[in-house]
DNA sequence: TTTATTAATGCGACATTATTGCAATAATAA
DNA sequence: TTATTATTGCAATAATGTCGCATTAATAAA
């Protein structure tokens, strides 16, 4: 199916690619300027999904965050990485640490969920040093 | 508050050990021999968590399974440990794969949820070489 | 520039997962 | 045997995510 152009497509990846983390849709439907339909969000998404642009990661709160692939290079068919989820500013984000395994005899790997969950530098330095913002 | 033995958490733990699986709230409703509230199981199985007899993943289907802690010695608490999702039987199981990773600096590790899709050495084999059950 | 094609969108409805309040039940202590 | 209160079932509810359908609008064709 051909893509087109429209200003809610645009508006979704530039604000994946701006903030560099990975959202839900509950973020993004509030942290863009323009009104933009649940099922339309998540439909954009999904097709970034499919189309490579974007992935998505599944929290241990079981929503569903997505991320642009990637800040890095960017032509290496997108490395499995840990993601980190910080707890207090409730925003996940993409590591640098790449997922190593292996697996048993005749097991076959189709994708990599991994999120590690507890504070960020900056919610931890405040928890111990600091006032909140 | 004190905890009671009653027959709903008897033969959770008992389903859970014995099928050696991390299991879903769903399936547990299903393979129990004696009915039990979807709220119920629910209860039990977080009440197991915070005691720390069970532990809970969340795969990319975006829900919880439960898992007993562990076959291995058990002593030890409890090492982060890679889960496999097997998308062909849809179960899920411990690895013995431990999780290794380092974080930047000043991160906090509160929980760690790593889960590995694809296909158990039984489905992938089914695939490849035999006819389905 | 105008028209035709069909991808994209908004809306409402729906399925699923998980949680909570409340009254009734039952496990344990007294 | 009785009292206490953890446990359970039920119904209601919140939240996430998907789908069908009619309308709108991006792009190609005339």
């Amino acid at each position: 199916m051909k893509r087109r152009n429209t200003p809610t497509k645009e508006a979704v990846l530039k604000l994946l690619a701006q903030s560099g983390k990975a959202l839900s849709h509950e973020a993004i439907e509030k942290a863009i300027d323009i009104p933009i339909n649940r099922a339309t969000i998540y439909r954009v998404l999904n097709q970034f999904c499919h189309d490579g642009t974007v992935h998505k990661i599944v929290a241990e709160d079981g929503k569903q965050y997505f991320a642009v692939c990637m800040k890095c290079e960017g032509d290496a068919p997108q490395e499995p990485h840990f993601h980190f989820r910080c707890t207090s500013c409730d925003s996940i984000e993409c590591l640098k640490e790449p997922v190593h395994f292996s697996l048993p005899e005749g097991y076959e790997v189709a994708s990599v969920n991994c999120v590690l969950s507890g504070l960020c530098s900056k919610c931890s330095s405040h928890n111990s040093t600091c006032e909140n913002e």
